[in-house]
DNA sequence: AGCACGCCGACT
DNA sequence: GTCGGCGTGCTC
């Protein structure tokens, strides 16, 4: 037999069906230096090509006889623990994703550059743009005679929106790499690898003076703590409607971890919207803070990591990705608004932040705390259930009242030929409003299809060539641009097909603050959304002004949701409440009652008593109603009914396979091939059901058809290994060439 | 997915 | 004879 030890390894280029652990020797000049959690390079393939992996175990002999030699060690320390191992293997299984694909999610990008932050070993075509020089210097080049089209409209965009990444770029508006090149050539563009952003700066956070809770929190935090301090707590669920204080409760929980001697993580839905939530952790925790979300430079993150790691700190504030932080000593795991969908993944990994955190908290024997104030119906049911405790906090914070809902039905102004935004009924509640010199909150609903643009001739909108979607009109930029694959087109006088005049209906919040203006001629209007707040951090900027200069009206998408908190806003008007009801999705029902919820809930924060106004076409629909009496428990008895009549969550687990290609006939067939086996292979399970294929919420995308095959049944291994055993199988056939499929566990949409 | 190996058609 | 078409199968 051959001496030396091996290393068994997951090699970062295999794909999903050759995905599995590779056993390869270490040479004797590096058998002291690889150890399980290290990045290697490995010759892989025919060709040998030089591929990085990581280590999964080390090992004394291998079942294989000729086996290849590790080329390099590229850690000199491992980067993830035996704990995390596991954990990315788990992701395998749980997620249908490639180990490596996990293990990516778990690390800092930092780690894939070089001491120097500038070179990339990993992935390769991230690059950003930018205007290297003004914006009239820019104009004045792009005047300049000779200069193309695809030049002007490249320096239009970055003048618009400051900094594009090359891809996107490109897409938009169909210039090739050289143009990019010179025009970095001619110094007009700065191109530069990986985004890059300024460190978010959360200024001098005063220490907060000791937290008293009120009877209700302190009741709640009583079982909490004694969860904390068992051996295998069980999950809980905190019920606590918007302003009753959970933070309070959470930092006091967090005290008790460190007490003890344990890490916590706390898990936000967007930070970047809670500033003032980063804070107020701050100020309890000082610099035994680490703070991870998207729009933190590779160097900071990296940093914050190191930190986590070395346990410098108590408690890791972030988004969905740092339930992955490194946290020595993990105890507590909070998870705040746990309804949301931001905690789900749409890309590889597509892990749910929730399953990860319930499994490290089973590992570590540590509480798992999900906090809402309108529970998803899934943890709701695993508290009635008892697999999850529950504890209730019913009143709000200073006994303030629920704001009174109003709901105004659109269809007679409709009936008659009003097309407005704003009804009637709202029209007077805001007008009354700026009379008192009060505030107001307008929140447009987005999902759906705003900004449409048709034809009053064809009656056809106009659509997207290379996705199933319609462009929609964007005011700032006088583009028609597709809301998925970024492609634009500089908006047209009429018709594309046949000449008619454009209508634009559904408005977004650019058209409803021109018709506000209109409305109220003067009064001063406010505007957030995606398009105004580009700029990190200056979302906050727009909500400062909104409060200092009491600007009467702030017309907002999802954004305005979000924990604001304004004593001086006494009107809340929801648009458009019906755009998100009819969305053909399961979840539907549950985001619209929990943003109704939470637009209601920013009405009447202050002393003076709030108000709320419900703009519907449906105004006799359940949740509609319940959401504007604010009765989550009848909602949720209603909701379950129907998740058990549908065979859906929680009820049942969904795996759902995705097919693409560019052949949607060769697609279909697919699906009907795949939805076959599943019939055969289920045969003997009662449990299951199998739906489809059906098309994907985007049907075509980047000129790819997608179909779905479902498959509603109880989780378990017999089903996880089906749903994986179908995937090997379906790359390894020919007829699916040029196909690709994965599968996603409890998609939410 | 990527890459080498192999087994047929047009070519110097 | 052989250069290269892509169809086929493997990746420690």
């Amino acid at each position: 037999m051959n001496t030396g030890k091996i290393a068994r390894v997951a090699v970062s280029v295999a794909t999903y069906h050759i995905d599995k652990p590779y056993d390869y020797r270490i040479p004797l000049e590096l058998s002291e230096k690889v150890l399980p959690g290290m990045r290697v390079t490995v010759p892989f393939g025919r060709g040998n090509s030089k591929e990085e992996g990581i280590v999964l175990s080390v090992l004394e002999e291998s079942p294989r006889e000729e086996l290849k030699c590790i080329t390099a060690a590229l850690d000199s320390e491992p980067l993830l623990t035996m704990e995390q191992v596991k954990l990315a293997l788990w992701m395998h299984d749980r997620f249908f994703c490639t180990v490596y694909e996990a293990v990516r999610a778990m690390l800092p990008t930092g780690v894939w550059f070089n001491a120097d932050g500038s070179r990339k070993i990993g992935d390769k075509n991230e690059f950003t743009l930018s205007l290297a020089v003004s914006g009239e210097e820019a104009a004045a080049f792009a005047a300049r005679s000779r200069r193309s089209a695809v030049q002007r409209s490249v320096i239009g965009l970055l003048t618009d929106f400051g900094t594009l990444s090359e891809r996107e770029l490109m897409q938009m508006t169909g210039a090739s790499a050289a143009v990019m090149r010179n025009l970095v050539k001619a110094g007009i563009l700065i191109r530069e690898p990986r985004e890059v952003f300024r460190r978010p700066d959360y200024g001098y956070v005063e220490p907060a003076e000791a937290l008293e809770l009120t009877e209700e929190q302190e009741s709640a935090f009583q079982g909490l703590r004694r969860q904390l301090l068992e051996d295998r707590p069980q999950a809980a669920l905190l019920f606590g409607v918007t302003g009753s204080g959970k933070t309070s409760v959470y930092i006091r929980l967090i005290q008790e971890a460190v007490k003890a001697g344990k890490g916590s993580i706390v898990l936000l839905p967007e930070i970047s919207l809670t500033p003032q939530l980063v804070r107020t952790f701050m100020s309890y925790f000082g610099d035994r803070v680490a703070v991870l979300h998207s729009s933190l430079g590779v160097g900071e993150r990296y940093d914050e990591w190191k930190r986590i790691r070395g346990g410098l700190v108590d408690v890791v504030v972030g988004t969905r990705s740092a339930i992955f932080a490194p946290v020595p000593d993990l105890g507590l795991i909070i998870l705040d608004e746990e309804q949301e969908s931001t905690y789900k993944s749409e890309n590889n990994p597509r892990y749910h932040a929730r399953d990860v955190a319930k499994y490290l908290c089973t590992r570590a024997r540590g509480l798992l705390l999900l906090g809402s104030a309108t529970p998803s119906i899934d943890s709701m049911y695993a508290a009635k259930n008892g697999s999850y405790s529950l504890y209730t906090m019913k009143t709000r914070y200073n006994a303030r009242a629920l704001p009174e809902v109003f709901i105004a039905d659109l269809r007679e102004e409709r009936r008659g030929g009003n097309f407005a935004s704003v009804g009637s009924f709202l029209r007077r509640e805001l007008q009354e409003n700026i009379r008192k010199g009060e505030q107001s909150i307008l929140f447009i609903n987005r999902r759906g299809s705003q900004g449409l643009v048709s034809c009053a001739g064809c009656g056809n909108p106009i659509q997207c060539p290379n996705c199933s979607v319609s462009l929609t009109y964007h005011e700032s930029i006088n583009r028609l641009q597709c809301h998925y694959c970024g492609y634009s087109i500089p908006r047209p006088r009429s018709c594309p097909d046949c000449g008619g005049e454009l209508i634009y209906s559904n408005p977004g919040t650019e058209e409803l603050e021109k018709e506000l203006g209109e409305l109220f001629p003067g009064v001063g209007l406010i505007r957030m959304d995606a398009d105004t707040v580009g700029a990190a951090r200056s979302h906050e900027a727009i909500l400062d002004r909104f409060q200092r200069e009491k600007i009467p009206i702030l017309i907002g998408t999802q954004m305005v949701t979000k924990g604001l908190n304004f004593p001086d806003v006494t009107l809340v008007g929801v648009v458009n409440a019906d755009q998100s009801l009819f969305v053909n999705d399961y979840r539907a029902h549950e985001r619209t009652f929990s943003l109704i919820t939470q637009v209601v809930g920013r009405s009447g924060r202050g002393d003076k008593a709030g108000r709320a106004v419900i703009q519907t076409l449906s105004p006799r629909n359940d949740v509609i109603r319940l959401a504007a009496s604010q009765d989550y428990e009848r909602f949720y008895e209603r909701e379950i009914e129907l998740r058990r009549l549908g065979d859906r969550p929680p009820l049942k687990d969904l795996y759902r396979f995705t097919v693409s290609g560019g052949d949607e006939t060769q697609v279909l067939w697919a699906c009907k091939r795949l939805k076959d086996s599943l019939d055969s292979l289920l045969r003997q399970r009662p449990d299951a059901l199998v739906l489809g294929p059906a098309p994907a919420p985007l049907m075509k995308f980047m000129n790819r058809y997608r179909y779905l095959v479902t498959v509603a049944c109880r989780a378990d291994a017999e089903a996880r290994g089906m749903v994986m055993s179908l995937l090997r199988d379906f790359a390894a056939d020919k007829k699916n060439r040029n196909l690709t499929a994965y599968a996603d566990f409890n998609p939410l949409d």
